[in-house]
DNA sequence: GGTAATGTCTGTAGTAACTACAGACTCAAG
DNA sequence: CTTGAGTCTGTAGTTACTACAGACATTACC
C-alpha cells in the first residue's frame, strides 16, 4: 500500500478511504463527467490529489443532502463560474427545500395510514386483515 | 372504443382507466409476475375482468404507501395463502412503518440543515456563498 | 367497401444512481 | 519469482418504471 497519509498522488482506493465513497462510485462520477479527470500513472492508474479529495467531499455531502446528480452539476459550474452566484445559489437551494418539505408531508401521510391500520390490526388468527382491506378499498 | 364501463372484457387501455395506472406499467406488472397473465382473444389482444381492476388497485394503493414491488410480492403470497395470516401481515406493516419513520427522520435532518444555510444566505453578490461553504466543509 | 385513425402486440432501450463483476495488467513484498 | 493485492477496462445488474419502433387488429367515417 503506498502513501495514503500524504496529501499527494493518492490512488483510487486511496481516495475512496478519504473520502467514504465506494470505490466504484469515484469511477461513475469520471465517467458521468461529474469529477474531472484525474492524470495516470505509465501504466495507467489514476491519481488523485487534495482538489480531487475536495471535489468529491462536495459532491457526497450534497448528495447527502438529496441533491440529485443533476442538481450538483448545477452547483458545481456555479462554483467555476466564479462569485456574483449567490442569488442562484440560495434559489436552488430553497427549491430544493421546498422539494424536501414536500417528500416529508407525503411521508407523514404514510406514516399515519400505516399506523392507523396496524393499531387496528389484532394480531390475532383473524380472517380479515384490516390492513389487507385497506389495500383492497 | 368498446365496452369500458361494464365490468367485463378491459381491453389495456380500458383497464389502465380505471385504475388511474400507467398503460405501460400494467404489461410491466405481468412481466415480473406481479399481476397474472389474462386471457386472450383470438387476435392475442389481452382481456381483463374485475379481480385484474381489484388486484392491480391492491398493487397501486400499496405502491402509494411506500411499499416496494417485493413487499407487495410478499403481501399478496399471504392473500393467496388465506387466512390466519394477519399477525404477518402486522408484522410487516409495522416494519415498513418503522422504514418510513427513519426516512422521515432522515429529511427532517436534510431539512434543518437546507434552511439553515439558506437563512444565512443573504441572496446578495457575496463571493463567499454560506451554501457552498457548508458543501465544501 | 375502402381507407384512415386508433388500439394493441412484441421486444428493446432509456431513466437515476449506483454496484458488481470478469479478465487482463501492474506492483510491492517475501 | 511467485503470490497477493491493487488497478484497469467494459459490461451487466439493480428498482420501478416509461417510451419507443415496427407490425398487426379493429373501429370510425364516408
Amino acid at each position: 500500500m503506498k502513501h495514503d497519509t500524504s496529501g499527494k498522488g493518492l490512488h483510487r482506493a486511496a481516495l475512496a478511504r478519504r473520502t467514504g465513497c465506494n470505490l466504484e462510485t469515484i469511477r461513475y462520477y469520471e465517467k458521468i463527467g461529474m469529477m474531472p479527470e484525474p492524470p495516470r500513472t505509465e501504466a495507467g492508474y489514476r491519481v488523485y490529489d487534495d482538489r480531487h479529495v475536495e471535489g468529491l467531499r462536495f459532491i457526497l455531502r450534497a448528495r447527502e443532502l438529496g441533491f440529485s446528480l443533476d442538481d450538483i452539476r448545477g452547483l458545481l459550474a456555479l462554483v467555476d463560474r466564479g462569485t456574483q452566484t449567490c442569488a442562484e445559489v440560495k434559489d436552488r437551494t430553497e427549491r430544493h427545500l421546498a422539494d424536501v418539505r414536500e417528500k416529508i408531508a407525503d411521508l407523514r401521510r404514510i406514516e399515519r395510514v400505516l399506523a392507523d391500520t396496524a393499531a387496528q390490526c389484532s394480531g390475532e388468527e383473524v380472517p380479515d386483515c384490516p390492513v389487507l382491506e385497506a389495500l383492497t378499498g
